[in-house]
DNA sequence: TGTATATTTGCATTATGGTGCAAGTACGCA
DNA sequence: TGCGTACTTGCACCATAATGCAAATATACA
């Protein structure tokens, strides 16, 4: 295989690695606070999920809005109240995008040397 | 469903949502070499990838072995050099147990309203 | 209109983490 | 044994981001 048909078989992989969304689950509280409101399964407020961790409201609110720009929550507001809830599909349809662009690139072995041509060590 | 089952049946979750992987993926420059790193589909040493990325190569050596840690990458050292290669198959086995823990705790409906009964909202 | 509640925003502080340089370590080879 | 190569580690510096408090905003309700 050339360099250029391996970048061309592993070209979605560069998209699929958005540090953006792996920064919003990077962060312990944040990752306890979505935890929650996944195990909850329904739409919860930012009071709600705050009960769940020992942080001010407004880091919760602020986390929440963070996940929210990554695609990982979606969020309604009626009266003074606002709503999270996981994008289940979307989250879901990203792993296995991620796994399956990686098993493509998976080559038949793994031993030293390139056959792809496409490194110094060949 | 009551929180005691709730919370049992989407027990996985929480492991699987490990903030350690996750903050492994979150840097574009991890992200990059990485990408490199899969791109190239065999064994690299670190001056190999290094040269893909405009940075000094102790901060590529110090991004693989975060990558290492996190288990993303498996190094093998035989002499001086270092062969980096990604652990394909376990990153797909959690990109994928991640979707389906996440499938799993999927609730039939979003709609504002707990049915479980974990969140002050009923 | 006034008051209470839910959330967000501004700000200062603190913690975390990425970077390059220089020095150190480990190993192969003459 | 001495030198060169491959990589790692120590260190200082800088950037980013997490946090809590207080104040602001938005909205419901009496």
């Amino acid at each position: 295989m050339t360099p250029v048909q391996a970048s061309a078989c592993c070209r979605p992989i560069d998209d699929l690695l958005d540090p953006e969304l792996f920064k919003a689950l990077s962060d312990p509280t944040r990752s306890r606070l979505l935890g929650c409101l996944v195990k909850c399964g329904c739409a919860c407020t930012v009071s709600d999920v705050g009960e769940c961790c020992a942080v001010d409201l407004s880091v919760v609110s602020r986390h929440f809005s963070l996940l929210e720009r990554a695609g990982v929550v979606q969020s309604s507001k009626t009266g003074r109240t606002v709503h999270y809830v996981v994008d289940y599909a979307h989250l879901c349809r990203t792993m296995r995008a991620i796994a399956d662009a990686i098993e493509q690139c998976c080559p038949a072995e793994q031993l030293p040397g390139c056959a792809r041509g496409c490194c110094g060590a060949r």
